[in-house]
DNA sequence: CTGAAAGCGCTTACAG
DNA sequence: CTGAAAGCGCTTACAG
């Protein structure tokens, strides 16, 4: 019976501390501590010693412990954006996923931020700060700054952006998918096939993502000589001449689908479709959606390496990783005949 | 300039300690730290004058410093359940959400267990109790038991369950809708609207949820004495005389709408259709899905009460709460004529 | 009702 | 290459 663990009971077990396991290796706490983090101060021989030691009692790292001595905390906060139905869009537990399966093979933690307003949002970040729980923060929305990005801008706290920001984009550390050459290319597809007039449907002409998918869709479209419109997807929706359609996202795409087949236009027979995400709702129903997979899983890898360099090498320049998408043929766009 | 804050630079900011609210406010860090968790053996004068102090110094606690002082981490961990695609259930982002903002108004955080396989969740669920950064779990998946339930178990680390596990219900503390009930209800629902011939469309038999919303189903058809049978969902999914059915959940249900359509069957019109769920996809396209609402923001927020109730009370009984659901009526089901 | 002191389990200059 | 010591910022018996 060792003496120094009967204070260490938690949850009615013995927990194994540093000073354990120098005793049992007959080193002192501190080259344990080396050990730990694999100094090459240390000897192989007295690493040996140590490692069988720690694996002989069990040992794990008290969290808190180190994070408190240390000063760093290797955790990463991901913030969320203030809405209330994130629910609704597959990618954000797609990303978080990537995110802290990413963080675990770099051995750091991360801690979630969400608020229904953008005020509760703000709070929870401000608190996992100033308590000193993260690092810095990993933010998965972008488009105009808020009161948030200025927080972090002004306070100088480490953060990285998925997304791209609509000022500041050379202060700003970002990762994003090149959103322009996405339209581009989804009229390059069409264009293949054979087809020359084009509308690009949207729901909303707001954020960065419309903004710069219409303009990689209106150069492509002029560059090309081809005939192109604008249309805005409500209730009165329908299509006049074009005979294939670029829809922002693939959940605005199945009720395009739907208005499309009431009207008496099938797909992709009368009418192509191509859109963007590659998320759950392209397989649902028939016609599978044809659509651009924009790559969640490195999206959100990226953002972990990018923040990480961030905070360790300090760079004095902010970058933007472009992460590349690709082309997933279904059945919604077919040759012209 | 205060000496003792030279020492405390944290990213190049001075940090606030309860050293420094002790001096401004003339008391001793003990009696700080008293007035932080609002303890009722200090004076309401001191609180007073202690609280001015952390205002004016802009005080927050180092959270790493309480916890290990503590012993108590305050942090739950969430772990969800080892398939690679938990994005295309709105469910978990969505309970994710209500866990995360119902921890913080009990002052405590939440960490995050995932992994695509049950190997690698296992070992980041070890991970985080062996480093001590959790007090016990929230597990989002129920059914039969599997090694992480077991590692839970035996050694006795607090944890609570979203769904209903398939043994030892009365060993472990879960939260759950009333699943045979929603079967129940849905019939209910439908044999009000006439229906006499119903049947039950699922695309697995296999799991907690199926087996006892389907039981729930057979025992109020039995009871009305209606005719029902079982349909697994495939690509030769076909119906017979029935007039309604009893979808399993809103994704199925869009595929069952589909194929409806294809054999010339039209919803309601000639045949009726209730759900489960509430999910985005009941209302993407029409007709929008009659659906029960399992209220999944309340199933979210008592799974954080009864964590901190098991953990803070350590009732010598495991209980099960029963959250409530609803019945969304939206265009799907209609009385037979 | 409040203070002084010890302790939580690590890390990290400093010294040799 | 390793040890002894101080310190990170809290909490909590113990004493008065």
């Amino acid at each position: 019976m060792n003496f120094s663990k009967e204070n260490n009971i938690v949850y009615g077990k013995m927990a194994v501390t540093i000073k354990d396991v120098a005793k049992k290796a007959g080193v002192n706490a501190s080259t344990v501590s080396r050990v730990i983090k694999d100094s090459s101060e240390i000897s192989d021989k007295t690493k040996t010693k140590v490692r069988k030691a720690m694996t002989e009692l069990g040992y794990t790292r008290n969290a808190a412990a180190q994070i408190l001595a240390s000063g760093k905390t290797n955790t990463i906060g991901v913030v969320f954006p203030p809405v209330v139905d994130k629910s609704s869009q597959p990618f954000f537990m797609k990303i978080l996923t990537s995110i802290n399966e990413t963080a675990k093979k770099f051995n750091v933690s991360i801690a979630i931020a969400t608020g229904h307003t953008h005020h509760e949002l703000k709070k929870q970040v401000r608190l996992l700060y100033s308590e000193r729980r993260v690092d810095g923060f990993i933010v998965l929305y972008a488009g105009k700054s808020d009161s948030i990005r200025e927080y972090l801008m002004s306070n100088k706290i480490p953060f990285v952006l998925v997304g791209t920001p609509s000022e500041q984009q050379n202060e700003i550390t970002h990762i994003d998918n090149d959103n322009k050459l996405l339209g581009r290319e989804a009229v390059q597809h069409l264009a293949k096939l054979g087809h020359k007039n084009i509308s690009f449907v949207t729901d909303t002409t707001e954020g960065e993502v419309f903004e710069e998918r219409y303009q990689g869709f209106v150069e492509e479209m002029s560059r090309q000589g081809l005939t192109r419109s604008l249309v805005k997807f409500d209730s009165y929706f329908s299509i006049g001449q074009e005979t294939a359609l670029v829809v922002i996202d693939d959940v605005l795409s199945l009720k395009v689908l739907e208005s499309l087949l009431e009207h008496g236009y099938r797909v992709p027979d009368d009418v192509s479709l191509i859109t963007y995400n590659n998320s759950i709702f392209g397989t649902i129903i028939h016609p599978f959606l044809t659509t651009f997979d924009i790559n969640v899983a490195r999206l959100g890898a990226a953002s972990v390496e990018k923040f990480l360099n961030l905070l360790n090498e300090k760079p004095d320049y902010h970058e933007k990783t472009v992460i590349p998408f690709e082309l997933i043929l279904r059945e919604s766009t077919r040759a012209r005949i």
